[in-house]
DNA sequence: GGTAGAGCGACGGTAGTAGG
DNA sequence: CCTACTACCGTCGCTCTACC
C-alpha cells in the first residue's frame, strides 16, 4: 500500500512515504444534521494511522540494489505527470475544452417510483411490465438532489448498472463518470449503453485522441468510462479541469468499489482517486458500488476515493439463494490434482460436463493444471479444447478467445486468475471452484462465487477445495487467522450454516426468512451438495508389496543416469521414427523434456502404472506419448535394474507390462482421441469394477481406495 | 502510427545460502 | 540437519518510452 492516508495537496509528488499523524482527513464532513433518508450512514469514522492493516512504510528507495539489463543501469521510472493535473506549459495543450454554453446541473427534487418508471419505459430502458427497484429509484433522487455520497451494497444480477443511467433521464445535460476496474468492464459497459441508445465511450490507452476529449469535454457522451489509471492522466485531466465539463457531471460512480481495498496495494491509481475530488469540488456526488462492501472496505473508500464519511449506506447484501457453498478438504497433494478428478469422471460426455470455472491464484499451478485436463480429456475421448485457460499473462488475442469460447459453451472448463474475478458474466456457469484458498479473502471468494447462476431460474455451487493446513486442528483459527482471512477461515473451520458466516462478516442485512428453508445453502446443512469422491479400482498383489517396498528404495546415481540415457535413446528414436517428417517443427525435446525424463529415471522402479507417470510429466500428446514412454521405462529399469525390478514391482505381471511391451514392439498406438491405451486402461478398470461390484465379492488382493 | 516491454506498487512465498 | 537470513518471484491494468 503506498499511501494509506491521503496527501496533503494535489502538488504533493511523488507522495511522501512516511507517516504523518497531524494530516487532516481530506473528506470533511458535510450536512452532519441532515437525515438519513435511506437506511443509514456510513458508520465509519476516518482510520487512524494506526489502524492501517500494513505495516508502516519506509523508504526503500536507498536500499534497493541497482539493476542491470544489456550492460545499463535500469534506473527506475517516475511518472512524468502529476497525477490529476494538466499538462505542463512549454507542451503542446488542447483547446477543445470550453464550452461556454452548457448549463450547470442544479439540485433537483426527488420524483416518485411511478414516474420514474415511466421515464425507463419511455426511454426504453426498462421493458413495459417491468418496474425499477427500490435500491434504484433511492439511489437516483439521491444523485439528483447533489447533496450526498452514495454507498451502494446489491448483489450481482439487481441492475446496479442501471444506477449511473436513470439520473440522466431527467438531467438532460448531464454526464455520468464511472471508474472501472478493467478494460474489459468498461468496453461492455459502453456497449450494453450504447445498445440503449445512450451515447458512451470508455476512454483508455488505445482510445484517447484529441478528438476524442474534446468531444467528452463538449458534453456529446452521456456516459463515461474510465479506469483509475486513465482518471489520473494529463489527457483526461484536460477534460477534469474544464469548469463546462464539471458543470455537467450528474456523479461520479465508482463501480466494483471492494477492488479499492483489494487492488490499493498494487494499483496506487485507486488510492488517489480522493484527489479528483479536490480538481472536480466536492458537491458533484460520489457513489460506490459493489456486492460486497464490509465496513473496513467501507473505511478505504473514505480513505482512498474521498467517499464522504456521512454518505448514505444502501445495503441490499449479496445474499443469492441460488448460489449454494460447498467446504471440502483436499486429500491428495496439491500439485497432483487428484481432488478435481470429478469434474471430468469415467465416461463423461461433453454435454455433461458442467460449466465451471476453477481459480487458482498460482500461474504455474494453473498451468500445470491445464495440461493435465487435457490429458484427461484426450483419455476420455474428447477434444482437449473443453478445457481452456484465462489470465493477464496470456496474449489479448488468446484471452478474447478464451473469454467467447467459455461464453459459446465450446469451452466448458475455465481456468483463471483474479482476472475475471469479478464483474465479467458468463452464461450457464454452474460451478464455481476455488483451489487452494491461501491469501483468499471472503469477499473475493464471495465475486468470484457469483460467477455463477448468471441466467434466471438458475442455480450454481461454489466449491472451496481446502489445503489441509487451512483445518482448525493445524493451529489456525478465525480468532489466531496468521496472515490469512479470518473470515475465510470461518467459512471453511465452521460446521454451521456456512450462510451464515458469509451473512455475518459480509454484513448482510436481515432476511424475513432462514437461508436454508429457501435454499440448498451449503454442504454443512446438504452434506449431499459435496460431489462424489471417484472410487479408482486398482489392483494389489499382497505377495508383490513386499517386493515394492525394496523397489522403492532409492537408486544408485549411476544407475539413474544409465536409465536417464536409454531414455533419451528411445525419445531421440521415436522422434526420428514418427514425428520428424509429420511435425519437423517439433525436436525431439519438444515431445518430453531432458527434465522430465530426469525425473522419470530417478523414480524409475516406482512407476508401475501410467497413472503413475503422468503426473511426473508434462506430456502434450499423452496419448501417443505415454504408453510407449511408459514401456520404454520398464525396458529400460529391467535392463539396467534387474528383472525382478523391473516387472514384479510392478504388481501387474504380464496384464499393462505385457500389453506395452506389445506397443513398443511394433504393436499399433492408436493416437485417435480416446483410443489411446490408456482409455483401454480405463475401460479395463471401469469394466472389472463393474463386475466385481455386480458380484458383490472382491478378490482378496484387490480393494478400493478412494480418490 | 503501431508495437513491445519496462515500470509502477506491497508483500507473502519460495529457493538458495551461510552458519551453527 | 536445522535455523536464520537474503534475494527473487509473482500478481494485476495501465501508461510511457523506445524503436520500427
Amino acid at each position: 500500500m503506498s499511501e494509506n492516508f491521503p496527501p496533503t495537496s494535489v502538488s504533493q509528488w511523488p507522495p511522501i512515504r512516511h507517516r504523518s499523524s497531524d494530516i487532516p482527513p481530506v473528506t470533511p464532513a458535510r450536512n452532519p444534521n441532515q437525515p438519513s433518508l435511506i437506511l443509514s450512514r456510513l458508520d465509519a469514522a476516518f482510520p487512524s494511522p494506526s489502524d492501517s492493516p500494513r505495516t508502516p512504510l519506509t523508504d526503500t528507495k536507498n536500499i534497493k540494489r541497482r539493476r542491470y539489463q544489456n550492460g545499463y543501469e535500469i534506473r527506475q521510472q517516475t511518472p512524468s505527470y502529476k497525477p490529476y493535473t494538466k499538462q505542463r506549459t512549454g507542451r503542446k495543450r488542447q483547446h477543445a475544452i470550453a464550452f461556454d454554453d452548457i448549463q450547470a446541473l442544479q439540485p433537483q427534487r426527488e420524483i416518485t417510483h411511478q414516474r420514474w418508471d415511466e421515464l425507463a419505459h419511455t426511454a426504453g430502458i426498462l421493458p413495459e411490465n417491468n418496474t425499477l427497484r427500490q435500491f434504484q429509484v433511492d439511489c437516483a433522487n439521491l444523485v439528483l438532489s447533489r447533496s450526498q455520497d452514495v454507498c451502494v451494497i446489491a448483489p450481482t444480477g439487481q441492475g446496479k448498472s442501471m444506477l449511473w443511467v436513470l439520473p440522466l433521464l431527467i438531467q438532460r445535460t448531464g454526464c455520468s463518470l464511472v471508474v472501472t476496474p478493467y478494460t474489459s468492464l468498461g468496453l461492455e459497459g459502453q456497449s450494453r449503453n450504447l445498445n440503449m441508445g445512450l451515447p458512451s465511450v470508455f476512454v483508455h490507452a488505445g482510445q484517447k485522441g484529441t478528438k476524442l476529449i474534446g468531444d467528452i469535454a463538449g458534453g456529446r457522451y452521456r456516459v463515461i468510462f474510465a479506469c483509475p489509471e486513465m482518471l489520473e492522466s494529463p489527457a483526461f485531466a484536460e477534460i477534469l479541469h474544464s469548469t463546462s465539463f464539471q458543470a455537467c457531471i450528474s456523479g461520479i460512480y465508482v463501480d466494483e468499489a471492494h477492488l479499492v481495498n483489494e487492488s490499493a496495494s498494487w494499483r496506487p491509481a485507486y488510492t488517489r482517486i480522493h484527489l479528483l475530488r479536490q480538481v472536480i469540488g466536492h458537491r458533484i456526488p460520489l457513489i460506490a458500488i459493489s456486492a460486497t462492501l464490509p465496513s473496513t472496505y467501507r473505511r478505504s473508500l473514505i480513505t482512498h476515493i474521498g467517499l464522504h464519511e456521512d454518505a448514505i449506506l444502501i445495503n441490499l447484501g449479496n445474499f443469492r439463494p441460488e448460489l449454494s457453498t460447498v467446504v471440502m478438504y483436499m486429500e491428495h497433494e496439491a500439485n497432483s490434482f487428484k481432488d478435481l478428478v470429478f469434474l471430468l469422471r469415467h465416461g463423461v460426455r461433453k454435454e455433461s460436463i458442467e460449466k465451471t470455472i476453477v481459480y487458482i491464484d498460482d500461474l504455474e499451478m494453473l498451468t500445470a493444471l491445464l495440461w493435465s485436463l487435457q490429458s484427461r480429456l484426450v483419455t476420455l475421448g474428447l477434444p482437449p479444447t473443453l478445457v481452456d485457460i484465462h489470465h493477464a499473462g496470456l496474449s489479448s488475442d488468446h484471452q478474447e478467445k478464451s473469454l467467447k469460447d467459455f461464453e459459446s459453451g465450446e469451452t466448458r472448463i475455465l481456468l483463471a486468475s483474479e482476472k475475471i474475478g469479478a464483474g465479467i458474466n458468463f452464461s450457464g456457469v454452474s460451478q464455481v471452484i476455488q483451489y487452494l484458498i491461501r491469501g483468499l479473502t471472503l469477499v473475493r471468494w464471495s465475486q468470484r462465487h457469483g460467477r455463477g447462476a448468471r441466467d434466471p431460474g438458475s442455480t450454481a455451487v461454489g466449491i472451496l477445495l481446502v489445503e489441509k493446513k487451512m483445518q482448525k486442528e493445524e493451529g489456525l483459527s478465525p480468532e489466531a487467522p496468521g496472515n490469512e482471512d479470518p473470515g475465510i477461515l470461518e467459512l471453511v473451520q465452521s460446521t454451521d450454516c456456512c450462510q451464515a458466516v458469509l451473512d455475518r462478516h459480509l454484513e448482510n442485512p436481515p432476511r424475513p426468512n432462514s437461508p436454508a428453508s429457501a435454499s440448498r445453502c451449503c454442504s454443512n446443512c446438504y452434506p449431499s451438495l459435496r460431489p462424489a469422491r471417484e472410487h479408482q479400482w486398482i489392483m494389489e498383489n499382497p505377495e508383490a508389496n513386499a517386493k515394492q517396498t525394496s523397489a522403492r528404495r532409492k537408486l544408485p546415481e549411476q544407475q539413474v543416469d544409465e536409465i536417464y540415457q536409454q531414455l533419451i535413446k528411445w525419445r531421440q528414436k521415436i522422434w526420428r521414427d514418427e514425428w520428424m517428417e509429420k511435425w519437423p517443427g517439433y525436436g525431439p525435446k519438444s515431445l518430453v523434456s531432458d527434465a522430465d525424463l530426469e525425473c522419470v529415471a530417478k523414480s524409475a522402479t516406482t512407476i508401475r502404472s501410467l497413472d503413475i507417470l503422468q503426473p511426473l510429466v508434462h506430456i502434450a500428446h499423452w496419448s501417443q506419448l505415454g504408453p510407449p514412454l511408459f514401456s520404454a521405462i520398464t525396458i529400460a529399469v529391467i535392463d539396467i535394474v534387474g528383472e525382478g525390478e523391473g516387472t514384479q514391482s510392478r504388481g501387474l505381471g504380464g496384464g499393462v507390462g505385457q500389453r506395452l511391451e506389445g506397443v513398443a514392439s511394433g504393436g499399433e498406438v492408436e493416437s485417435g482421441p480416446g483410443k489411446g491405451s490408456m482409455g483401454a486402461d480405463v475401460s479395463r478398470e471401469g469394466t472389472r469394477a463393474t463386475v466385481a461390484r455386480s458380484a458383490g465379492k472382491l478378490q482378496p488382493w484387490e480393494h478400493i481406495i478412494t480418490f
